[in-house]
DNA sequence: AGGAAGTATATGTAGCTACAAATATATTTG
DNA sequence: CAAATATATTTGTAGCTACATATACTTCCT
């Protein structure tokens, strides 16, 4: 569907100002796709980020700030986020003990399995993609990675 | 920056999983982009949005309803958006008399006159997008478009 | 006309976000 | 080495979002 179908407008002043809300319009619609898969799961987008990226990390520890960096909407309370995912059994946390300022998170046995289970969004969400090809996917990476500079 | 920097992931599985991600952050960029010029007048993006769509209507008015089909960030409380939106003297909201379920809403002379004030922040963005062409936006915005079908 | 179903908007509430400030520990510097 | 500065994380708070439900009006049907 057209971005001019999508907000009823019919036409922009131009292709960057209409570039700017097909941008933000198509980000949320990512977002909201993924959210809607979640949702029975009681897992936020940024708790799920987390979650994988800790699963990324190996056996090793991860400090929240080094989550923080990696994650996709760099929000500023990490920290609650964490306290969530340890609440629920899917991550620990503890002091460091080279720097007791830094925190040690690491995901747990139920975390990875939540993960595992949760793999099949991955593909599900593949295939709502399926309108584009590989090949213009990675064209629509480029000119986005060009678009921030 | 390319996408494996701005969230340190050396790797994606593919294309089309570095695009799910690329397209959450890259929306994000530009609200983040927006709020940040629309911070200092205490407007947030929805706000403006809506104040965008009220200037576009001209004289006539719109419903509720209607605002938020039109909204990039279709949410749920437009209600108490304009709500917000009246209490600052920007927006009128009168029932309507055709139909007295439906509301009226209006912009005001002062929410105009702030519209205006913010016109350039659509010249500050479109500046920040220099690194892109009038032609790769419309690559992109085809493609995006493709992409959500 | 009168009740059922539909539509437009508003409201209650829990949880989330952004921003600023606080706390605790580490590092640098005179 | 003590004070100043820097870094890592947490916490307080106001305001926002999503979801479910309520309210008020209109239309449809018999």
């Amino acid at each position: 569907m057209r971005i001019e179908d999508e907000i009823k407008q019919k036409q922009f002043e131009d292709e960057i100002q209409k570039l700017m809300i097909n941008q933000m319009f198509t980000g949320k619609w990512v977002s909201d796709l993924i959210a809607k898969h979640l949702k029975p799961y009681g897992l936020t987008n940024q708790q799920y980020n987390v979650l994988r990226i800790l699963r990324g990390q190996g056996n090793g520890f991860v400090s929240v700030n080094s989550i923080s960096e990696r994650m996709i909407d760099k929000m500023s309370n990490v920290s609650r986020l964490i306290d969530k995912l340890c609440l629920k059994g899917l991550a620990t946390r503890t002091v460091n003990h080279q720097d007791r300022r830094q925190m040690d998170i690491k995901i747990t046995e139920e975390g990875l399995k939540l993960l595992k289970e949760l793999d099949y969004i991955q593909k599900q969400i593949k295939a709502e993609f399926s309108n584009i090809s590989e090949a213009e996917a990675r064209q629509l990476n480029e000119l986005l990675d060009k678009l921030r500079g």
